[in-house]
DNA sequence: CCTATAACTGACCCGCCGGTCAGAAACATG
DNA sequence: CATGTTTCTGACCGGCGGGTCAGTTATAGG
């Protein structure tokens, strides 16, 4: 008895969710919008989620489990023990983390804008995302391939900036932008900056790397006018 | 004849649309929270700004313009000729102006807020940074510091994100950090990296750097439930 | 002190949007 | 087909907060 959810009506309410929050963020989007992007009736996304902020912290808080897996570096002890194979294992997980970046930009680009009372998701991600490169910097700085004098936690800084920046270009690019190579390139330069004397690492031509002229790709819709009517009058006076 | 305005008045509006902008965001900042803190009434401001996007734009950009005249690089023909010097004047002026970002750290963190259709302002401002930097560069490029094989525009993506990350770790920090250790130890790493190989940078030791020890000092207050009251039960069914 | 003018106040207005609920529609089962 | 059960609809509610304006207060000038 009884009758059956259309199974595909969550599935695309999360998916219209996505969108809507990715676009307007979360205060400005309406839940009236998402619905209809969903193809059902407001009263529908109230039988789904709670609230709107639930709908938003489903989508933002499974794409930070899943990022969470991902991070996870492979640090068992299978790993090489030449120093250029090491490196070569690193950037292939550079370069998947970086696809599934691509993959999932639309989630990516909403947790930008987590502000006030929601900063803390964007929190826990960057904290996340540091201790994982603080350590990896530390593991190559036991190794001696990286310097002993640098701080782990000012270059994990440095390291996360850097490579958070790229994923930002990647995601106001509108084709996919050739991965291997920035990441790559990316790679030489922080080796040579941080390697000790003794780490043989040549320096080598990265010339035919191409990134977005400038990456003034951001997609920003013509600005279109926020919220209630805009007024018609200056302000009336007092200079 | 008239009332002339009180002049601490408007001084005080914009002092607290900043606090509470960078508190709470564009969308979240209330009117009336602002007046509250100015010590004035809603009439009053707006008395002095047309809307609440009028006051957060004025803020906003204003900030901008001071940085844009800041970050105009200092590329005359009065430039030292010694590669060290050019270095030590490039570290002074990231001083400088990580100096500035500190004293205007509340504005400063008002960018992050932008999102929909105000993401243009954080564009820009991004934009200027990198044509800049990338014009730096682009400099030691050509003066055979650097070598010629590098992106300028890659590279210059990878230096923004890092130094902008470390300007979100200064902004999540209480206290004044030790600008000239952490920025001198950021182009250590830099210029090892990018140098070309008749650039003559030593390595040397910069253990005394010190970071807080992970930047989890966010002032994420206890997540102030936001808008409206949260409701009773849970989504009706729906699984 | 009187008057004109402009700054300032705060109670009020009103549209938007998050959330609700009575009823319609769809489906399973007998 | 009748019946029970659950999904889904969409008109509706309520309150929050941006914006207004009639009235009050301060000041300058006469």
């Amino acid at each position: 008895m009884s009758r059956v959810a259309d199974p595909r009506t969550r599935i695309s309410l999360l998916r219209a969710a996505e969108e809507i929050f990715a676009k307007k963020g979360l205060e400005a989007a309406k839940v009236e919008d998402i619905a209809k992007v969903a193809g059902v009736s407001k009263g529908a996304f109230y039988l789904h989620f709670e609230t709107k902020e639930e709908a938003f912290l489903h989508v933002v808080e499974a794409f930070l489990a899943r990022c969470s897996t991902l991070l996870a570096q492979p640090c068992g002890d299978d790993l090489p023990t030449r120093l250029e194979d090491l490196m070569e294992l690193g950037l292939e997980h550079d370069i998947q983390l970086f696809e599934f970046f691509w993959q999932n930009r639309a989630i990516l680009s909403i947790l930008n804008t987590c502000n006030g009372p929601y900063a803390y998701l964007m929190g826990s991600f960057r904290k996340d995302l540091q201790e994982n490169v603080k350590r990896g910097v530390e593991f190559f700085v036991e190794r001696g391939a990286y310097r002993k004098d640098l701080e782990p936690n000012l270059v994990a800084t440095l390291l996360m900036g850097a490579y958070s920046e790229l994923a930002t270009a990647m995601l106001s690019s509108e084709k996919k932008p050739p991965l291997r190579d920035w990441l790559l390139a990316a790679r030489r330069i922080f080796s040579l900056g941080l390697a000790s004397d003794r780490s043989p690492w040549e320096r080598q031509d990265v010339s035919h790397v191409s990134l977005p002229d400038i990456p003034d790709a951001l997609p920003s819709e013509p600005a279109e006018r926020p919220r209630r009517a805009a007024r018609a009058g200056r302000a009336r006076t007092a200079r």
